[in-house]
RNA sequence: GCCCCGGUAGCUCAGUUGGAUAGAGCACGCGCCUUCUAAGCGCGUGGUCGGCGGUUCGAAUCCGCCCCGGGGUGCCA
């Protein structure tokens, strides 16, 4: 069996391999000029050279360039052994490109230089505009996506971390929605198991009132439980053969903790049995673990709330049949007295049962991944976990794989991913630390992006010119929390996701420059233009694009791309192309609005058509930063 | 030991999957608000793309070796 690669959307080959029913296939978007592109050179192409070849539309690099430019020619004279340049012009002679291109020429090694009319731009413009989806057409592939993310454990507190599993695996399942999927988010909690049963116990032995719960008493609890419950240095006794006399020292020190144990063990059997008391306990403790959940999602404008809670709880009556179906196909073997899944390509297997008989966290994921692939119908699944899990992931995708649970229920094959995002770290390089030395938690860093955000907000506020003058304080906080929410998000989500990063609060929540808020504030002022324009949206709509000045010409060109970013994104799980995306947005309008005046234009035709082109951009704008989860407000 | 991921301007990072002269943001210097929001815009300073070799019309990007940093590596999740 051939390696499988560990990232997918970036091996060419792999791609091959993939059914067509997968989701790399995607239609192309009709109102970008590229899509037309491609099909006329590729007809050229065909004509010139007898062969089927991607003809490599690029957008110019540079506008001295035109507005696109193929670069097929050098390579497909390379294959041949022909002169670059002739089969360049080649090709171009016998290209269609009536209505399309207004100038065309070779330049350089091979490039073919395209330059669009200004009718096919408007006309792709004015399709675009009138699109519902943004120009994104309908997918290939009817299944359905599952995201796994946010991944909280319960009794724990949320940290940083738990911020990138959640909004990034928020932001995929936007995508995926805005590229027409059906999406699930699935919140993967860990609700099961020995150390929940280990706090649920505790708990009761100290009479908690378990109604008035707090989570603060939670987490005291578990790592009460957990030091409670410890035999480290008797087990490293025994481990290091110490004498009878101080392993029996140990024994009676340990004797609380083994008893401790023993009420956690008699918890959990309890509670698998189905134990009415302790499960309604049970469900207390999960319900005070969610509460900081959904309020995080609320501040964060993430969806993700009840409804998406399908923790390891949920799996357990299909663990037996996990290790059932591997044992009989004979794909896992019985190893040290444990089931494991050899691999014809590694020496470490998968641990899919323990010596005792319980089952391990694999276990779980390997029902997971059948419930997934083959009850919820994905034919991509990815795994939003942090990056430290990329073995278990790969060992477990590839035991699904063999025994043939990466399929959906019609039998097309599911594509499963692990994106295993960056650590975040203090400056130390470190687990991140507040001032007071306490873990820097996910609330903490929600209520001091708003704060910040809030009194930036109110400040600008003071201003008697400024569009937020004499607004209410509520209004301004919410302005604000959007604002300092939007910092973090853009953050996080706009760089690579897949590096770690350290965690500087200024720099995550700062407001000029690549920031969120840089492009909240592109959209306010596009929003002000149109609301201070007394134009009616159907008047504005019911008018003609005049893409006359660069500058509106380099706008509307980039903004015929935004169905292929949002493809893109689908394709590569790279979310921070519609950072990259947005920012040069923002920039293309800032540039237009600084040499273009709108409400003041010469004459009211060009007025009109600014004002479209400013509806159309903000219209793309909000969109694009929906994909964060980012509120993009009138005023700012 | 083995496996995985990184290394680009003083700092934090992009780089459209091998394309034309490597780009932003902070920071620093200068300029632009009686004109649609200055959270903005323009100009300037700043580079051995970790190192060496290879592949070719063309390499930050692909291949090989080395250096540095981080992570993982059988009964926790």
């Amino acid at each position: 069996m051939p390696p499988i690669p560990s990232h997918p959307f970036r091996t060419p080959e792999f791609d091959m391999t993939l059914p067509a029913t997968s989701h790399t296939l995607s239609p192309r978007p009709a109102c970008d000029p590229a899509t037309e592109l491609d099909a006329r050179f590729r007809a050229a192409i065909r004509a010139v050279t007898g062969v089927e070849s991607d003809p490599q539309i690029r957008p110019s690099g540079n506008a001295k360039f035109g507005d696109f430019q193929v670069n097929a020619a050098m390579a497909l004279a390379k294959e041949r052994g022909t002169n670059p340049r002739a089969l360049a012009e080649e090709i171009l002679k016998s290209a269609d490109l009536a209505g399309i291109a207004e100038k065309c020429e070779v330049a350089g090694p091979g490039f073919i230089n395209v330059t669009l009319t200004r009718a096919c731009t408007e006309s792709c413009l004015t399709k675009l505009a009138a699109s519902e989806t943004f120009g994104v057409p309908a997918p290939m592939d009817p299944h359905a996506v599952v995201v796994d993310l946010c991944g909280v454990n319960v009794a724990k507190q949320m940290h940083v971390g738990h911020l990138r599993a959640t909004i990034i695996g928020d932001s995929l399942a936007r995508v995926f929605e805005r590229l027409g999927r059906k999406v699930w988010r699935e919140n993967h909690l860990g609700d099961w198991g020995l150390p929940i049963a280990m706090t649920l116990a505790k708990l009761i032995r100290e009479r908690a009132d378990f109604a008035r719960l707090s989570l603060d008493d939670l987490n005291h609890a578990y790592r009460g439980a957990q030091k409670e419950t410890s035999t480290a240095d008797l087990d490293a006794a025994y481990e290091n053969h110490c004498g009878p006399h101080r392993i029996a020292e140990f024994e009676i020190q340990y004797e609380p903790a083994r008893a401790a144990m023993e009420d956690a063990k008699k918890t959990l059997v309890r509670l698998q049995s189905g134990d009415p008391e302790i499960v309604r306990l049970w469900e207390r403790l999960i319900e005070v673990t969610m509460e900081q959940v959904y309020e995080a999602a609320r501040t964060l404008n993430v969806k993700v709330g009840r409804e998406n809670n399908r923790g390891e709880s949920f799996f357990r009556d299909r663990l037996a049949g996990v290790i059932d179906a591997f044992a009989k196909s004979g794909l896992a073997k019985s190893d040290r007295g444990a089931m494991v899944v050899p691999f014809a390509d590694r020496e470490r297997p998968l641990l899919i049962q323990k010596s005792d008989g319980g089952f391990l966290y694999a276990t779980t994921d390997l029902a997971a991944v059948r419930f997934r692939t083959f009850e919820l119908d994905g034919s991509l699944v990815v795994y939003v976990v942090d990056a430290r899990q990329r073995d278990h992931f790969k060992d477990v995708f590839d035991a699904a794989r063999l025994i043939g649970w990466n399929k959906t229920a019609d039998g097309a094959e599911s594509t499963l991913v692990h994106l295993g995002f960056g650590a975040v770290l203090g400056p130390d390089k470190k687990p991140l630390k507040t001032r007071s030395g306490e873990n820097f938690t996910l609330k903490d860093l929600l209520d001091e992006a708003c704060e910040r955000g809030t009194a930036e907000v109110t400040r600008r506020a003071a201003d008697p010119n400024a569009p937020t003058h004499g607004l209410p304080a509520d209004e301004l906080a919410k302005i604000g929390a959007a604002v300092g929410i939007a910092a973090v998000k853009y953050a996080d989500l706009s760089g690579d996701l897949t590096k770690d990063y350290v965690f500087d609060l200024d720099s995550m929540i700062a407001f000029e420059g690549d920031t969120g808020p840089y492009l909240q504030y592109a959209h306010a002022r596009i929003a002000s233009i149109l609301a201070k324009s007394g134009e009616s949206p159907a008047a504005i709509a019911a008018a003609s694009f005049a893409l006359a000045e660069p500058a509106e010409k380099a706008l509307a060109l980039h903004l015929l791309r935004y169905a292929q970013m949002t493809l893109d994104v689908g394709r590569t799980l790279e979310t921070n192309r519609v950072g990259l995306y947005l920012r040069t947005l923002a920039e293309l309008f800032n540039a237009f609005y600084q040499s273009c005046p709108v409400l003041k234009a010469d004459d009211p035709a060009t007025r009109l058509a600014r004002l479209k082109l400013c509806a159309i951009t903000r219209a793309i704008l909000a969109d694009g930063l929906s994909l964060y989860g980012i509120v993009a407000p009138d005023r700012m």
